[in-house]
DNA sequence: CCTTGCAAAGAACATCTGTTCTATTTTGAA
DNA sequence: TTCAAAATAGAACAGATGTTCTTTGCAAGG
């Protein structure tokens, strides 16, 4: 199998990941090894035109002076989500109130980059119990990262409780004049269309994650 | 009249803000001037002496070999993954070539803790382009995490490309005496039979992603 | 076929940069 | 004060590292 990645892909991944590994830049002939180069010139040359497409920036005459613009790894942050229970249809959604929150005690956490929560507050986690939400492209086992919130804008996908049913379930929310239709995420699905009374918000969802083995 | 700030405090704090200036560490000489000191060798010694005391590690011989250990264990555990390209059907699985670079490949990095990739080599990102994989619960925008592979065990769910279709898809694969089983990961969805030869596994799903807005 | 331009190899070069050595000054305790 | 340790100066050295130049291979276009 030949080498997946061009020359010039590697070169911005090596580079990356040289700077977390080591906290500082690789000279070129780091990168000639890393990448496989044959030639310090080689290097050069696709540095440069890495810095024309605006990738990196370098500073001439600097040792290691090779600048990663995308992206500034120190802005990164983890953040430690709760798990704090599951859904599933047929079963009340365990959502913590803000009074509640602090006291809110679960066993499981799951790591998430800033980058998936931009500042938001009240993020919590589900884990997807059963079948009954494939119509929303959600799987037995995955887990859905929510915000609480009790209202939400059309079209965003909510943490439904349907009070008559007594289900739970994960639908795009739309309010139209007499009733509310949820839209499943597969739309190859139907709508369905439910009183106002009968629903309950329980929190937006922000992100899908799942993990297979 | 005393500097207010001792030097080693100094040279701290300058090292921390040439780093976010530049976006790499400064030489021994960037010290000196920038803290005003007075020669190469007092700023030599007062790092070893920072070193000792665990605020740095130097790395020998190497230029701009300052590390600063403070802000790093954040680092650690948190991993830069490529977006290469897209998935879809009907097009190849994108094995970045100079002309897909320019189009697809961005700085575009994804932020994935440790946890979701357990120390796996070959890891990479796809973003699926259409409603082409909704029965394996994969909706058009996820991102896939991939690992390269050329072989799958029974029951992985795995990018293949279906030479005689020209078309990609993510499946879990199933390899049975006469022929290869694909199987969606939707169970409400029925398996299709092809021939092995038809078959190219270009890598397995370790994760799906879905970011709602 | 020839030309042109991109990409790559390899080597030589200039200088950037960490290290080291010795001499000198400052500090702090006895 | 006196002396040893700590800290500082300055310079020279050696190796690390970016740059540049020439040559070569290859593919596209005329």
């Amino acid at each position: 199998m030949k080498t997946v990645l061009s020359k010039q892909q590697c070169i911005i991944n090596f580079i990356r990941q040289f700077l977390v590994d080591s906290g500082y830049p690789p000279t070129i002939r780091d990168i000639v090894s890393g990448c496989g180069i044959s030639s310090t010139s080689v290097a050069d040359y696709n540095l440069n035109i890495l810095e024309k497409k605006g990738y990196i920036r370098r500073h001439r005459e600097i040792s290691r002076g090779i600048e990663l613009l995308s992206h500034n790894p120190d802005l990164a942050n983890l953040n430690q989500i709760p798990i704090i229970g599951q859904i599933a249809a047929g079963e009340p959604i365990p959502v913590p109130t803000p009074d509640t929150w602090d006291s809110t005690i679960s066993a499981e956490t799951l790591e998430v980059s800033e980058g998936l929560i931009q500042n938001r507050e009240g993020i919590y986690a589900l884990k997807v119990k059963g079948l009954s939400m494939v119509d929303a492209l959600i799987n037995d086992g995955d887990i859905v990262l929510m915000q609480y919130v009790n209202v939400v804008d059309n079209g965003e996908m909510a943490a439904i409780w349907l009070k008559a049913e007594r289900e739970a379930t994960l639908k795009k929310v739309y309010i139209e004049p007499d009733y509310i239709r949820l839209q499943p995420a597969n739309s190859q699905m139907q709508p369905i269309y439910v009183d106002p009374e009968n629903v309950e918000i329980q929190g937006k969802v922000i992100a899908v994650i799942r993990q297979l083995t």
